[in-house]
DNA sequence: CCGACCAATATGCGAGCGATATACCGCGGG
DNA sequence: CCCGCGGTATATCGCTCGCATATTGGTCGG
């Protein structure tokens, strides 16, 4: 099945420099457990692969380092974090008030557009989307990108990008675990429903069972390997 | 007059790169406004003044940008962050949801060390502080970076930390202006003694009024100018 | 007066050099 | 014979330096 939702992430912009683009592809990588946790990185292998130089890719790695998507050791390697229960606590504690605080903004914001955005999303979960997991993990990413943006907060909105990749990691790790969407779908179906209806409490109540909900589904996961 | 405080900072770790020693050095001169926010940062500048080449200033400044303390516009320059009204409510709404989740986890996790840093710093606050306010925000750093630590999560830790000095600078801004400091005192001795006490919820509000309260007063001054 | 070209400036990127920490290997002691 | 230790080899890294490039502001010509 063709995947048109697909395009909006693939789709390069051409006018970025070669750091970011460096970032953004290793990023992916990273993420999609393309390069595995705990693996080295190799600088030469990433550069003849990207065909990019060193200067960029190094400033690529040192901004991933700083996000906690690899770890660099001087004189050592550089490593992909290797991923562990606790850190999924400790990223979850932070997602959920950082979440759900910019679900009740986007409650309370709600402009115009956006609101068109929330119902067309909206819409596709009362059609009931495709079961395809990566299909709905793009839908679930489309649904918090425009929380943040709807939230009118760009330190908001970059923390929580900064905290989604790290979170998406761990949802890759599971993907081909039976893990129950069916709830996770209504949740979002709430959660938008509350957003447009403007009530912020629910929006904000919504979210954090959102993000509460998805821990517990990736440690039941994580717990059993 | 002499402020003894001051050295904790200024003693430098030798360890360190040429690249931390640039964002730190250049950080601290951002934040206390010693770079006026909106001037130009000139690199050239920079490497003769502190005695660093060019990629660890690069680097630095490039940390400093995604951080929001600089904004690089390719091929035109380097400029300081501007402040503004709007910033501060945006900035504040991020710190008031983390800190006082912070405040909330350090009362809930309290560990001995932990203990003993906050029984001491209340016992500075409570013996009647200077009325110095460099050294006032000295304390106030202490406490909050305390409490990071004692809320022993290392991505809430390093995302505070982020906000923290963001804040430190529109603190700066109003320095020398009549700011009640009085108010402040005694938040801060509820609050310590609210997470001393292990009582989450109160840990949680006193910090959320504290947050709350400061971006008040820095607002007060802030729209008069 | 307006438009286009040109010099100046600052950045992005690439390659290399010296430093440093680790790993391996051979040797000596127990 | 095994274990520990020291020296050398190696790989990686941080940093310096130089070239290519893009944007700006001013100036010259129409």
């Amino acid at each position: 099945m063709a995947t048109p939702v697909m395009a909006l992430v693939e789709t390069a912009d051409p006018a970025r420099s070669q750091s970011e683009e460096a970032y953004l592809r290793i990023r992916e990588r990273i993420v999609s457990l393309d390069m595995r946790p705990g693996s080295v990185v190799n600088e030469g292998r990433l550069r003849e692969e990207l065909k990019i130089g060193r200067t960029p890719i190094r400033e690529a790695l040192q901004r991933l380092a700083r996000e906690n998507l690899v770890r660099s050791i001087p004189h050592r390697g550089t490593f992909v974090t290797d991923v562990n229960i606790t850190d999924l606590a400790r990223i979850t504690e932070v997602r959920v008030v950082l979440e759900a605080h910019a679900a009740r903004l986007a409650a309370e914001r709600l402009s115009g557009a956006d609101r068109k955005c929330f119902t067309d999303l909206l819409q596709v979960l009362e059609h009931g989307p495709s079961v395809d997991q990566r299909e709905l993990m793009r839908l679930d990413q489309q649904i918090h990108r425009q929380i943040y943006i709807a939230a009118r907060n760009p330190f908001l909105e970059s923390t929580l990008e900064r905290y989604f990749n790290l979170s998406l990691r761990l949802w890759y790790l599971v993907l081909d675990r039976d893990v129950s969407l069916r709830e996770a779908l209504e949740e979002h179906m709430e959660l938008l429903r509350a957003i447009l209806a403007g009530d912020q409490d629910r929006a904000e109540q919504s979210m954090r069972r959102h993000v509460t909900g998805f821990e517990r589904e990736i440690r039941k996961v994580l717990v059993e390997r």
